[in-house]
DNA sequence: CTGAAAGCGCTTACAG
DNA sequence: CTGAAAGCGCTTACAG
């Protein structure tokens, strides 16, 4: 039981006018103040819902945008869609999600596709490919833009970059106006460009650096933190939230005033629920959803005004949480 | 400088013939073998791309899906994203991904939006709110359903739910042909509906299980062992996947043969890393992406085929694996 | 098997 | 401020 749908034409005819003054008053345009009334009274009564795809067909936009993953799956992609989505929703978009589960070709393939929906730009998260399909979009003004990173002939394209060098400058200056000289970095075994980043940051401003490489199954909090107290230079860990945790548990176990004899800060490097500390952990906090929504601003902002993106935008996602257990060095 | 946009008429020019036969020719309707060819090479020659909002005014359907998230975080959203995307992709569906940031109102809002915007079907994932445009999906005849949980108006949705029953049954019943009679699960600060049910299967088996509640960062695997093993009773421990591991590892430290003198089982409930351990983990194991790719199609077969969907459709996520760690019952 | 024509639902110059 | 008309790009009865 299919019912017709409800077109400006009956919206118009119940609103005694026609149906381009019906399209005008929805739409934004002046109006006789007493057919704007009547107009929406109609529409309403009618339960009038305007059809996107006819609006689509006249009008140059969809107001529609297309994300394209590689994979997806992680912490990372769940924040940058939230923060694309909520970001382009307020502005009237709306979003296509899709992945290529690892599969170049599938990737170029679904490229494609958002051509032929006419999404009004496109981003490109870990793009690889041949990226066959890019010329199109160039040649139709479509903007697109990479995210996170880039291969194959996704490399042209303007990249949306995460950093947390604010972050790491501001953890590092307190760091340092507290006295701290030498400290220890906790690294996991996996790859962590932000903890790399960190440890970049600190040998810039002449803090030296030691660096453990822990296992996340079987590591020992007291035994790092007794180590860190017999290495005498070693004023401050740096840590993995979890791992940061861990230790502030360990310490008050073994009665270890943190931070009179150890400062500790954790690096808040995903969405992981943390056991609770005592004390409020002085961090690094890393929001990458906000890559999404910069990457989705600066979308629509060349789409409204036409500002061509930059080769590179480095999009801060850190941010330094100054708390309780980073305080002056001990030694 | 904005191409004007290539149309099956310019097509249909270059291969001389009628706009219709171009798109008989495209959609797969039979076309004279040399015209289909010729109108193959014309299309490809000016890089014909078609307008899917012009076929979407013309034809009933939009091929697009729209899922609705109340807030958008987590290792199960991504999955369930990522199961609906790939199987609708297949399909040759388009997935239009929202949130309301844990905003009732928002939530309507965002279902209504994709009520312009002619969606085939809607997924609604924790929908909660009034529910006010249900309705209007209803009495179009477009399939909505809700996913995980539903409230408010949502609640008259078909609902897909995931369950573990299947994977929590082949895992007690392995439990009691290896003739262990008492067992110990470690269940997490948070709560775990799939370690609850897992406990409840065990019970109703007349396995008896003692539960001992941990927290995330001050676990302690070796105590865990000793206890278990002083309990005399007990000969299985059950555990989320990251701890599960931590008891591997510490057994071996402490040379406790695994599972010689003590059985384990993991629960993965998550896309986390894990520790390696030496031998492989006996383990439920949780794909939660599954309901989303069960949805996926069932949704998509209600399109083609009218199938009505269950007020409920129960939706395993779980499997069993059986491996090292699950032996016969020492005691 | 094919073409001419109509129509999906909207918006926007154009002329009043 | 408003209406009649054209047109966005496609597909499908309809008649050949």
């Amino acid at each position: 039981v299919k019912d017709k749908h409800v077109t400006v034409y009956d919206v118009a005819k119940r609103a005694g006018v026609s149906a381009a003054t019906v399209s005008r008053a929805l739409t934004g345009t002046k109006v006789k103040t007493k057919n704007q009334a009547n107009i929406q009274q109609a529409a309403r009564d009618l339960g009038y819902v305007p059809n996107s795809a006819a609006r689509s067909l006249r009008n140059v936009s969809t107001m529609t945008v297309g994300a394209v993953f590689h994979t997806l799956s992680g912490a990372l992609a769940i924040e940058l869609i939230s923060g694309l989505t909520s970001t382009l929703e307020q502005r009237g978009y709306s979003l296509f999600v899709s992945t290529a589960q690892g599969n170049d070709e599938q990737y170029d393939k679904l490229v494609h596709r958002f051509l032929e929906r006419r999404v009004d730009a496109l981003l490109c998260i870990h793009g690889a490919g041949t990226g066959a399909a890019l010329a199109r979009f160039i040649s139709a003004n479509i903007p697109v833009a990479a995210l996170i990173s880039q291969s194959g002939g996704y490399e042209q394209l303007p990249l949306f970059d995460p950093t947390i060098s604010q972050a790491a400058k501001a953890c590092v200056s307190r760091l340092k106006e507290f006295g701290h000289r030498r400290i220890l970095v906790l690294h996991p075994g996996r790859a962590s460009p932000t903890l790399d980043k960190f440890m970049a940051t600190a040998q810039q401003a002449k803090i030296s650096v030691e660096k453990q490489d822990i296992q996340p199954g079987s590591f020992n909090a007291e035994e790092v933190l007794q180590r860190a107290r017999r290495s005498p230079a070693i004023t401050a860990i740096i840590a993995p939230h979890t791992e940061a945790a861990q230790l502030c548990i360990a310490a008050e176990r073994i009665s270890l005033d943190i931070p009179k004899t150890l400062s500790i800060v954790a690096l808040r490097d995903r969405a992981l629920q943390v056991a609770a500390t005592r004390v409020a952990l002085s961090m690094i906090n890393l929001d990458p959803s906000k890559i999404g929504s910069v990457a989705a601003d600066l979308i629509v902002e060349q789409l409204s005004s036409g500002t061509k993106l930059k080769r590179k935008t480095a999009v801060e996602i850190g941010s330094w949480l100054d708390r309780d257990t980073l305080g002056p060095a001990a030694r």
